[in-house]
DNA sequence: CCAAAAGTGTTAACAGTACACCCATGG
DNA sequence: CCATGGGTGTACTGTTAACACTTTTGG
């Protein structure tokens, strides 16, 4: 077995060039955007008007920029462009890598390879997002009425896997608190796990899993109370930050 | 709301070529490839001969080829890489896309993007993989001892990202059955689970879940017993192929 | 007082865990 | 016949699921 011994560090190494005969391609970066609206899930998609697939409804999203130097961080350009798209400030909110699609003949004017984001969005500002932004025709899209577009790219594989995880983490982790406002309720919460799981849940039971996260510290009462025709529910909110991306 | 009227079919629309201005990136793969090995969890790293990093020890991996056109597919170099590195015949291996790597600074050379993969190998076969391809110097490491090695690039975070996602798919996929020869026992298979998770199971309660695939139909017995000191072991097999990469 | 919706109680079924025990082989 | 390790039985516990029931509001 050889043993380990760098001639040197490997910050004062020459830094040879990069021979240019390597394939060299153009990165993007496109986001799945989540958010709940009106008791169902949607994704925000904006509307080509660039070749090609000019008219299609395609995931929001762009190229890498070069900013003169070595270019930006792929997760800042994700952050940036979904500011650009959204107006949302880009800290706050939950972003996480999904995949890389590379596909040769992917997109017609060359090799792109795209690293998809999905990302998520609380209800109470989702109404906001597609005002604001230099993406002109950003909507919302109900994820059911998806089939009936034809999506850009391969962007309905993207939606597809981002869709995928949005269910897996469900159960996992903590993600369904990035889908609720600041402070929210017991059925309030159940509402995201019912949209996403397609199935609605028992009221009780789920009551009891909540329960516990409060002895667990990780929710706590807030003032108030919500009124919604029926008997008030309690009004709750996060101890710690809601999970961040990485 | 606008409706969805695209102008022409994407196929026949101009393509017009990417501007020159965006960023362009080189792309590479990089591997982090399991096996079990003397009843552990191990790696397999290559030592490098050029610069930078020289000396240190990285994943295998390499840059896309361009072969002419626009260049491989992402999963098409992630194989090839492996059968160049490994000598294995890239078929019928365990291979899934693990994450991007991208940060500006990542390698002193120029942008490079590198899309991490994670592969794993039948612990029958990982002895003769050091000896082919023509990737000098390839040697499997306990992943108890990476500590002590300086990782070329971001390799160590890429290598933690995999085993964290091992440990999860663990009891979620069938992914430990891609870590046993093809006819296997059911402590074969519990050992799997052991070396992953760090800790010894239950044998007895190993073997129930054992049985519940089997009346699933997921594991058929096979001819044949192992002889190991004690009572022998029943020998099984799968009844359907192995989980396949996407 | 009645409908609606939040929240509580109760119980049955299931899954996970611990551990005692039996079985088949080699030495 | 004994040590070794595979395989079975069983009791216990915690989690999940189903559903009846109580509570608190608005009309």
């Amino acid at each position: 077995m050889p043993r380990h011994t760098p001639d040197q560090p490997p910050d004062t190494q020459p830094t040879a060039p990069l021979p240019a005969a390597f394939l060299h391609a153009a990165v993007t970066v496109d986001l799945v955007v989540f958010t709940i609206l009106d008791a169902d899930l949607k994704i925000l998609l904006i509307q080509r008007r660039e070749p090609p697939f000019v008219g299609h409804w395609a995931l929001p999203g762009g190229f890498l920029r070069s900013d003169g130097g070595l270019g930006e961080d792929l997760d800042a350009a994700a952050r940036r462009e979904l500011q650009e798209e959204t107006g949302l400030p880009p800290a706050g909110m939950y972003l996480a890598q999904l995949g890389t699609y590379g596909k040769p003949d992917r997109d017609p004017r060359g090799r792109v390879v795209s690293v998809a984001y999905f990302a998520l969005v609380r209800p109470d500002l989702a109404p906001f997002v597609a005002a604001g932004g230099d993406a002109a025709n950003a909507t919302w899209h109900s994820v059911s009425e998806l089939a009936r577009l034809s999506l850009a790219f391969d962007h309905a594989a993207m939606i597809a896997a981002a869709q995928a995880r949005l269910r897996q983490e469900l159960d996992t982790t903590g993600i369904a608190f990035e889908l609720v406002p600041a402070t929210f309720t017991t059925p309030e919460l159940r509402a995201v796990h019912d949209v996403i799981k397609g199935i609605p849940s028992d009221p009780g039971n789920f009551r009891r899993k909540f329960q516990a996260m409060i002895t667990d510290g990780l929710i706590e009462q807030a003032p108030g109370k919500r009124i919604t025709g029926g008997k008030p529910a309690m009004v709750y909110r996060f101890r710690q930050q809601p999970t961040e991306s990485s």
